[in-house]
DNA sequence: GATGAATGAGTTTTCATTCAT
DNA sequence: CATGAATGAAAACTCATTCAT
């Protein structure tokens, strides 16, 4: 608890959150401890004063990346109402292709592209983390979605799909070029609201 | 029978066939040309050859065992009756853990990490092709279903998330410790029967 | 003098003359084995059947090209009638730039940079012995200047230095992107007969 | 006094001043990075940190070769007084067997074997360059001859002409073993003196 | 005699990590 | 603490030469 201490998990994150950008922009394959070190802004050595090695910082900024990206969810959710649009927010990581979103998006399959070639647990268990917090998510807008009358109850039992076509989307879009997720997306989303939609809803949206 | 002349395209697969096992042991980030050289018991300038480059070689690997897996599927489906049962072997891929399958499917993550972390072209249209094939893959048994009676008409308009939904798995499996596809899986083939089975189908199953 | 040896110096000469354009054309830095074999049709072993090793097909391609230039020279040059007009003839390597020249002038170039960064005696006794040639047909037609009455005696005595000038621009051509040899070579021999052309010949010109 | 910041171009000199010793000994053709890291005592990487690759290491040695040569050249002819010993100054380069003049005669011998076999744009400007620092030198040697009076008028028409002349003696020890330039240059250097020598001073000559 | 398949020594180059200052 | 200079292990790739057929 010395200050010192609190300091150096301070500046990892400081350092990580540079170095940020960089990951998504020439990729893990061509990332180097020179270049982070001068997107930092910072001595080659003095990564290491903060990081065992390579592994270590790329796993940092992958870390900061995904808990900015939950705080930024969880703060943007709020604001929507329907949960149709929620569902939707939902899937805006796999259907929006503006920069911004093409940042995050690209970033997290550089991270998977470690995952699936390393045997890193780290990542395995900050996956495991990350995605039990979005299937947690995806539960609360349906749960909401039927507590508030918008659902059928057996709704809920299609969260694990829903989580899993999600997944599905983001592997199509990550292994081929110019992938259309939009309109698989609609077909999906049409379907499934055929099935848990409340009928009152259902004629609102007919009408 | 003199070797003066050797069929290139020929030894390429040998040499392609002999080095699969080592890729998805190894994966990608450690293999080399030396280890690819000593696994197929040649020399290490005997595999440039053969191929223009350790890409073309470990592209040559994957094409192999994606093809050779593709002759099985179609070889193994024919003898399976019941549309369940053929979709169930659909899913095989991503839900048998024998060690001959995770040779496939290891295999085919070493790839996607390749697919991710390299803009490779030959790769991204290998990708294509595969998924197209699988996709229709799955058509072919929904249609089938439909002819014979077992499943609605309304069926066909979910091939796609079903597709989708078999990558999802695929990506949750592979970025996940010992992430269980099969219950998964279970309750989502049974929703999608619930709505896609024909009447007499269903009962019988419920007596 | 048994047949079969002289068909072995026989098949050296065709084969080092196949290969003599690939010389000049790709530069002996990326001339291979394989590529010879294939310019002169033959297998790969076969080289090593007339030749030593690589540098000793070089050679010969080499030894083919400048014997070859020779045997031309000396056809070419009888059907010359004045000294002014011969000597034009001699520098005509120096100062031609059409294809078939600059063909020679470069293989004679590839031939220098070898000589220039081998030790290899062969070379040099090639390089003396054309030398030595070329300095002997600049005599014969200062020497038959000097006979048919064109040239002063003195004129002799400046072989040897127009031997040298000669030498001199093809080594400035080699080393200088589009190097102009022609205006230099004119102020030369201007000035050169301005000292050593007979009076008469000299008036006439003047007139 | 930390080396913390090292002038890199500084650095770049050293090293290739080690090195360059090397070059003209072993000749570009056996020359290594490994041997030039050896050389100058200094790891292989190091070599890498101050230069490109391997042609910019060569180009480096070789620019300061004939940089320090110039400035050495400079240095030495003010003292010279009389023209025929500047001329003779001018001609040491390919005069002198001392082994320091060898030195530096064998560097620029693998200098022009480099720009004889590849297209190296830097080599030919570098080259260009030297041969025009050269002949103004040369040109002001015949001017200040014609100033003080030794030289006629006319000598400066012949700047050219000895120019190209000491370039032929180049190609010529260069290309032959044990080949005698000095017999060569006396020959050339009195014809040239009859003709463009002041009467005075040839009839001093003559007393 | 002819051949081309096989090879491995040798080359350039990269870059994570160390360490002296 | 901070640093950047130094490094060498490791990698991809080349190609002259050998040799079994």
């Amino acid at each position: 608890m010395s200050p010192k201490f609190v300091n150096k998990i301070q500046k990892r994150k400081e350092i990580a959150y540079l170095c940020s950008n960089l990951l998504y922009e020439i990729g893990i394959k061509k990332l180097t401890v020179s270049k982070l070190a001068k997107c930092a802004d910072i001595g080659k050595g003095t990564i290491y004063e903060y990081f065992e090695n390579k592994e270590d910082i790329i796993f940092e900024i992958i870390s900061i990346n995904i808990y900015n990206y939950q705080k930024e969810f969880l703060k943007k959710i709020k604001n929507i109402s329907t949960t149709k649009e929620k569902l939707f927010f939902f899937f805006k990581f796999v259907l929006d292709d503006s920069k911004d979103n093409m940042r995050d998006f690209n970033a997290y399959k550089e991270y998977l592209s470690i995952v699936f070639s390393e045997k890193n647990v780290r990542m395995y268990d900050l996956n495991k983390d990350t995605n039990n917090f979005f299937e947690k998510r995806l539960e609360d807008i349906i749960n909401e979605g039927i507590n508030k009358g918008e659902l059928k109850a057996i709704a809920i039992n299609f969260v694990e799909s829903i989580f899993v076509f999600e997944k599905g989307l983001i592997l199509l879009k990550m292994s081929r070029k110019n992938f259309n997720t939009q309109d698989i997306y609609k077909n999906f989303i049409d379907n499934l609201f055929d099935l848990i939609l409340e009928k009152n809803y259902k004629k609102e949206k007919d009408v």
